[in-house]
RNA sequence: GCUCUGGUCGUCUAGCGGUUAGGACAUCGCCCUCUCACGGCGAAGAUCGCGGGUUCGAAUCCCGUCCGGAGUACCA
């Protein structure tokens, strides 16, 4: 039975990274039929955030990634929080093991005397680490001494001398280490806290964890952890290291490329199945050309080998791709359902409340504010004329990329009179035959109670007739000139489709003005 | 510095000794057309980091080299 793990230190927000961690495992559990299992790596006092156990949470509900057993719904091996487990007594018995065994001793350096070793190693261009220190091979009379003398201490790892340490990486096959350039981790701090290196692989023994899927940044300290299974007695774990999200300059992804928070994604309008499926691409491949892909597809595709090597940037014109991708499949009915869902979720709307575009050169910053009246609107439109907003929604799907966006795309056919794009009143509303035009149109409203279809061919009529009457040989002079006086913009559906939606009297309400 | 690790179009990737090096996003063009999109078609874009080998033949195997990245904490 495949069991895996994503074991988080609760210090902030769930970020991109973190997400794709719980995604390939995730999905690699799935298409095991294995066991997926969250923990709290809570080990560090300093580091604690105290909300961000619920932020991880949330954001996996939100995300849709799924677990067998954790914190928030217990299971088997309760307790899920290591600082819990700590107190259980689970630890402590298991350093004392490794100790009586010549796996671990006790060190009793100050920190100031480790940062000054520490310095010294760099002066003199040596490597850094505790390689022995004065208390690896000190006799039992030395330990015992300082300890009557009440001085703090660590339990720290005594990694074996000359020899050779070999892990079978999935990604990257063979590693292996000269052990003299290992050092002793810390197992056990002074505060009797283990460290993640003791903490996350006696867990994951006693959780019967049997792949530790993690990123690369954990190879260096691989050796460590293998060996600690090995000194245990214990059957190692497949260790599959797997390559990071870095940002568009291949740095380690940081808000300066955008959104590292996963819940903003969220709150930008984002489908789950869009993050995780563009999430999934990165770093991983089905082995064929297959990109937009459900979730069945991806859990049945989803094979360790199929897991990069190198580094993957987080390409966000790509996501907006696969995004825009999933809206078009959709119908305008899901569509407004995952609006009003986002118009529910607070985060979101902090997220718009507070935001503060990056200034950019000719450029207007997106005010926040606007953003999320916009979406609001949506939903009170929705409840007084359900089908303007559905028929709304339906015309600008192909436009848009993401779920807020259908508030400034939606907007004008929902206002009373459509904010004008100035640029566009000179260039169309200016010409000679406009009122004439408009006036037309006003003339000649559709029978009452005609279906959609038939009032829009209606309005094509009316304008191809205009246009052959005053001698245009194209619909472009009659077309544009109604679209600005309509829409407020230059862009946007088929005019006949959205007079068809806008109806007579929101028609000629707009083009009195110009009359 | 030391240790490990990575390197195929701008980006994500396919490739596993013999391919015109394939696909997708982005870019550009054409078609559709009342605009913008969507969709369709097409173009451009990769001497597979570089240099040596091995081989009839190398992106694929070996060695070296260069350039990235990570770790080097009583953080994870």
């Amino acid at each position: 039975m495949v069991r895996v793990r994503f074991a988080p230190s609760p210090t902030g927000m769930l970020h991109v990274g973190a997400l794709r961690d719980a995604l390939f495992k995730s999905l690699f559990a799935q298409r095991e039929g294995g066991q997926n299992v969250f923990r709290i790596e809570d080990t560090d006092r300093s580091r604690y955030n105290a909300d961000s156990e619920s932020e991880f949470v949330e954001t996996l509900r939100w995300v849709g990634i799924e677990f067998d057993e954790g914190p928030h719904i217990g299971g088997p091996f309760a307790p899920y929080r290591q600082s819990e487990r700590k107190e259980a007594g689970i630890y402590a018995p298991l350093a004392e093991e490794l100790m009586a065994r010549g796996h671990a001793y006790k060190a009793f350096e100050t920190s100031a005397e480790l940062d000054e070793m520490r310095e010294f190693q760099q002066i003199n261009k040596m490597p850094t680490g505790y390689f022995g220190g004065a208390w690896r091979d000190a006799t039992p009379e030395q330990v015992d001494a300082a300890q009557a003398e009440g001085k703090p201490f660590v339990i720290r790892q005594r990694i074996p001398r000359d020899t050779k340490i070999v892990i079978d990486d999935v990604v990257r096959g063979r590693i292996e280490w000269d052990s003299n350039t290992v050092d002793d981790p810390v197992l056990i701090k002074a505060d009797g806290m283990p460290t993640y290196h003791f903490a996350a692989m006696v867990d994951d023994h006693l959780m019967q964890i049997t792949h530790i899927l993690r990123g690369e940044e954990w190879i260096s300290s691989a050796p460590k952890h293998a060996l600690l299974f090995d000194a245990f007695g214990w059957e190692r774990p497949i260790f599959c290291h797997c390559p990071v999200i870095v940002g568009s300059d291949g740095k380690k992804l940081s808000k300066r490329h955008g959104a590292t928070r996963v819940l903003d994604y969220m709150a930008q309008g984002f489908f789950p199945h869009a993050l995780k499926n563009f999430i999934a691409l990165i770093g991983w491949s089905p082995g064929d050309d297959r990109e937009a892909m459900t979730m069945p597809e991806l859990i049945g595709a989803f094979e360790l080998k199929g897991i990069q090597a190198s580094p993957g940037r987080f390409d966000f014109e790509k996501l907006r791709w696969l995004n825009g991708n999933l809206i078009r499949s959709l119908t305008p009915q899901d569509i407004l359902d995952a609006i009003l869902e986002l118009l529910d979720h607070p985060h979101a709307q902090a997220y718009w409340e507070n935001f503060v575009d990056e200034p950019m050169p000719n450029q207007v910053p997106v005010d926040g504010k606007v953003v999320w009246s916009r979406l609001e609107l949506i939903r009170t439109k929705f409840a007084e004329d359900p089908e303007l907003v559905l028929a709304a929604i339906r015309e600008e799907q192909p436009r848009v990329h993401t779920l807020v966006e259908f508030g400034e795309a939606v907007e004008f056919f929902l206002v009373d009179q459509p904010v004008m794009d100035e640029k566009a009143v000179s260039k169309w509303l200016t010409q000679p035959h406009v009122p004439a035009l408009f006036a037309a149109i006003v003339a000649n409203p559709p029978a009452p109670d005609l279906p959609e279809a038939d009032i829009r061919n209606h309005y094509d009529a009316v304008l191809r007739a205009f246009a052959a009457d005053n001698g245009f040989d194209k619909l472009g002079p009659v077309v544009h000139p109604t679209r600005v006086a309509l829409t407020g913009k230059t862009v946007g559906p088929g005019l006949f489709e959205l007079m068809a939606i806008l109806g007579p009297e929101r028609i000629a309400a707009r083009l009195a003005k110009w009359l």
